[in-house]
DNA sequence: GCCCAACTAGACCGACCGGTCTACATAATT
DNA sequence: AATTATGTAGACCGGTCGGTCTAGTTGGGC
């Protein structure tokens, strides 16, 4: 199976919004990555790099959402599901000499309302992710489980923040024992109807 | 009290790191927002845009730990500080229609490794917001305070972000309920030494 | 009044940005 | 074999980027 252009060039965005962002990435940069031409990229995406940005925001959900089946489908309790999850993260970033975060978040916060595209590729991607926990979380007895969901999202995204300034897992790791603890002792005690 | 340009330029850093990030802004925009000619920035910054992302940076940071100060100061518990600091930065979002989140988050997304003197000034602000937290847990007898504090500011940071692709302030606000409602229980069950 | 440092002012520069356009290769269609 | 859609290739363009440099202004020390 080899990679279509199109395909090279939307993984290759998703790299770049992992290390730098939109605006922190050229298009040359990009097409060298990808190994594809100006035109190329023009063929498959008309509107260019916004264009483009959007196709691998929509890909990124949709493997977040895809991860999470299979994720939760394996793990009888969501909180192992989520402790894999963020885990796993933190795995990549600390492959990576803590230069790949979220694929999203810097995106996320480099944009304004005014980009409507790309904002609305990201709301609906992060939409789609809490309601997967969310829902997990709901049918597993967990009270309040759309601030959980939430929650849990921010930490991934704030604790992978935290790490990468620091260079160091450890912020992350006892933000997400602290919670994880929290959230276990507060299950327990208010066990599901 | 007049503002010096030097101050005007830093502020006028700050906005532009809160709604677009570092790569976001041009230095013209930049000049136009702090009313000054390119000639000054370049004689109180010699290294141009970086050495004002680093003072903006370090800025930030002072305000933080001087806010922090007087908030924990006024409020007998840490958590009620912390309600009011995630309110106020609620407040600022809000009144920006979602624009103006937290100042060092996207500097901190677009860096890398290899821009040291930015990721240094990032990584000394959040310590220092982290430690500033963590001391007024601990001396409250809250368990695992520096879990606490790296993950309140997790929250911060990740719910921010959530609320702004939302252009709602709803997720920030379950979550904030959720954390809270968690570790007043948790402090409950375990009471101070 | 003179001088010098601090600062303001903006013209100017090369590099690179994202984007357009034409020419060409390839492959499916008939 | 001729034709047509699909995609590759990269020269080219105007605009803007961050940064440099020279000239002018301002105000304090003497």
């Amino acid at each position: 199976m080899t990679k279509t252009t199109r395909d090279k060039l939307i993984d290759a965005m998703i790299d770049a919004l992992q290390r730098r962002g939109l605006h922190g990435v050229g298009l040359s940069e990009l097409l060298a990555a990808a190994d594809a031409p100006k035109g190329s990229l023009y063929h498959h995406f008309p509107n260019g790099k916004t264009e483009l940005a959007v196709a691998a925001i929509e890909r990124v959900g949709q493997r977040a959402e895809q991860a999470f089946a299979t994720l939760f489908e394996r793990q009888s309790d969501p909180l192992d599901a989520l402790t894999i999850w963020l885990q796993s993260a933190l795995g990549q970033l600390q492959d990576s000499a803590f230069e790949r975060g979220c694929p999203l978040a810097t995106v996320a916060l480099e944009s304004g309302p005014q980009d409507h595209e790309i904002r609305a590729a990201l709301a609906s991607a992060f939409v789609a992710i809490r309601q997967a926990l969310q829902q997990q979380l709901q049918r597993h007895g967990y009270p309040q489980p759309e601030g959980l969901a939430a929650l849990f999202v921010a930490l991934y995204e704030g604790g992978l923040l935290q790490a990468r300034v620091a260079g160091s897992s450890e912020p992350l790791k006892q933000a997400v024992a602290t919670l994880l603890h929290l959230t276990r002792q507060h299950r327990t005690e208010s066990p599901p109807a």
